[in-house]
DNA sequence: CACGATCAATTACAGGTGTAAACATAACAC
DNA sequence: GTGTTATGTTTACACCTGTAATTGATCGTG
């Protein structure tokens, strides 16, 4: 099942460093999200559910480690948008930003040493 | 207002050729979504509430058309992707489909030409 | 052992979504 | 003009989301 973006948000900080407790969690995103406690709770619990993270006891707490991993969530979203978007092909994503002109020269410079990469192999 | 994938479904019909009636957009995606017509026409009516789309009656029916621009609704989405995944670059989600082997001979070649093309400019 | 503190689990609730059924309205056919 | 047909509008309903408040269980303390 689908991960929800707020669940991403924790997920975020458990791809970032696991295990971790929801209050460890919670102090992570609480402040910049505007979250509280049961919030942080709720999601953790929809994503153990979901099969997205799992819990080991520790004591009085939970300690979350995820199950799914960036890469396969990162993999699932960025298809979806491909597909959905542009024909599920990368280049014309990046011909989009390049017509919006948004692309920075950071950007640039990394697309080119990827591909001259590309070409060694 | 953000609009939700199905509606994304029909405002796509639109984007390729407007205006259309709702029977048209429905003989269009109908069979592949397996939508009936109230399911069309409810996502025409919340693209009217969100001023996705503009309806000009024609007789009986509406022609529909979209306000909401393909480039507007591609760039809300492109963005809030890369913000929530790759820190808002475009470069890293290449590298991704790169590392991952999801980029085509054909996306090679086009992301080639397309840095030539900011090259020469 | 009873009590408060600390966690987690359950329940809540409004708003969005997917998917229509039901209802209203207007035009056309007789 | 009245009934049928074609459309659009309203209402429905279950599930997902964001965001908790409430309840329940457990642990440490006096």
């Amino acid at each position: 099942m689908a991960i929800s973006e707020a669940e991403a948000v924790v997920m975020n900080v458990l791809w970032r460093e696991a295990p971790h407790t929801a209050e460890e969690i919670l102090a992570e995103v609480g402040p910049a999200q505007g979250w509280q406690e049961g919030t942080v709770k709720s999601l953790l619990n929809r994503l153990l559910r979901k099969k997205a993270v799992r819990a080991e006891r520790d004591g009085r707490r939970y300690l979350y480690t995820p199950l799914l991993t960036r890469q396969q969530y990162v993999s699932q979203e960025s298809k979806g948008l491909l597909d959905r978007l542009f024909g599920g092909r990368v280049a014309p994503l990046v011909a989009h930003f390049s017509e919006q002109r948004k692309l920075s020269k950071k950007d640039i410079a990394e697309l080119r040493k990827l591909l001259k990469e590309l070409d060694d192999e």
